[in-house]
DNA sequence: AAAATTTGTCTATTGATATAGACAACTATA
DNA sequence: TATAGTTGTCTATATCAATAGACAAATTTT
């Protein structure tokens, strides 16, 4: 960041260790702490943050764990690199090629489907009758073997009856459409959102528990404006960003 | 929401009553609990969340501080009305335009502003050389006295001299630059990312300890594609979502 | 009026969080 | 080979976070 002063709160529900891991994660992606080299030494950060040692070997052990860092008795704690992918939104976002030249490979994982009655917001937004029945999808996105994103996807059960099935054999969304004679689709809109990452997102994106994960809310639509897809994405803050394409 | 079970993490370093506070929040922006109506009985809520009926009430005590809630002795704490802002991001963002229909007034009060030698991230997005001068605004965006946003934002100053002035006159970004000729202009582009609320943000958005505040990084740019201003915003998450408007 | 429901207050106990200081173990450098 | 710098481990103490139980105070229902 550009000298953006972020201090640490105390008595606010997030203990200091966890606060200060994220800055420090922050540090990284901003690049105030250089990938593969060492960080500044534990009485340095204490002194930054205006906190005691302890508390900073807690939050280096919060990421250490996490993989982020490695720590070498006599040397220093050094920044292991990880790259924040940066996850392009507009009215043509797909999932695989949104991601192209920065892995090499990537898919969407179905991890299970339900039909259930649409609630009153999906039925809304998918333009069907309240309690009709829809197609959920729980999917994971993933790159590189890297969990970075978890879905909840729900389609009108009537015109997309198997669905789940193009999913899981095809592992992409575009691809299953194809079947259902859908060869073009628009996202018609995005809201976003963030909050703290709950215990499903916590285990399906391999987050540490107090992680934050941005949520796009999001309905396709096709060329002539019919919809046909209802998503909840949730994606970890710490190591996806999202980019805005103007007009895209 | 749709049943998207969350749940309650243990020592992860964010306190069960934060964690609760939080997921009251969503309860309440996602309609689970309607506004102007009672919540569920502490004692309800403690058994739904898995916790002790004290920690519900810390987490209440919480939402009472920011003004979500109201406890009444005897019958019930009540849901205060409070709607998330929508704020709408595109090609076309422009913070007043933006609110018009869901608030009766709104402008941008500028806290600070200085000239500061641009940082390599700066000069790269504005075009310019590394280390020339560029004024930095601090400002914050308000809506029927409330505030939504928190931005900082870098001009040329060798192009904008003398922008600070013309912003703390018109209290608007669109009316400040119409000063040095631009009629119009476009936001090339927007990464999103989110984080817990620094200092800085606690105070100037009136948040409570622990918020989680969305964070936008936006380069403007002429009709003809010359970069203009560069800004980083920050909004509360607890009361402003954004929208994403296809191609707009 | 009595009973049931709900929020408010108090005491007590346990574990997590944070600070403080001392020193060991290891590495790099003068 | 010293010496300085850095991470690792230990003890001790104070505060915060969470649980548990009991009962008071206010409101609504029976």
């Amino acid at each position: 960041m550009t000298g953006l002063a972020s201090s640490i709160e105390r008595r606010n529900g997030v203990s200091l260790w966890r606060q200060i891991a994220d800055r420090i994660l922050q540090g990284i992606a901003s690049g105030d702490f250089a990938e593969n080299a060492a960080l500044p030494p534990e009485i340095a950060l204490a002194e930054r943050y205006g906190v005691n040692r302890h508390t900073v070997r807690s939050a280096i052990a919060a990421l250490v764990q996490e993989g982020v860092l490695r720590p070498e008795q006599g040397r220093g704690t050094f920044v292991l690199s990880r790259k924040r992918l940066s996850y392009p939104i507009g009215a043509r976002t797909r999932f695989s090629t949104g991601l192209q030249g920065q892995t090499s490979e990537r898919h969407i994982a179905l991890l299970s489907s339900s039909t259930e009655p649409a609630s009153r917001r999906i039925a809304e937004a998918l333009g069907i009758a309240r309690g009709a029945a829809v197609i959920r999808l729980e999917t994971r996105g993933e790159a590189d073997g890297h969990a970075v994103s978890r879905a909840t996807t729900w389609f009108d059960a009537k015109r997309f009856a198997g669905i789940e099935m193009a999913m899981a054999e095809t592992g992409s969304i575009t691809a299953s459409l194809k079947r259902f004679g859908i060869n073009d689709y628009l996202r018609q809109s995005t809201v976003l959102s963030a909050r703290h990452a709950d215990a499903d997102d916590l285990a399906a994106l391999d987050l540490q528990p107090g992680a934050i994960v941005l949520v796009t809310v999001a309905v396709n639509v096709t060329l002539d404006g019919q919809p046909i897809q209802f998503a909840e994405s949730r994606f970890p803050a710490e190591r996806v960003e999202l980019r805005l394409s103007a007009g895209d």
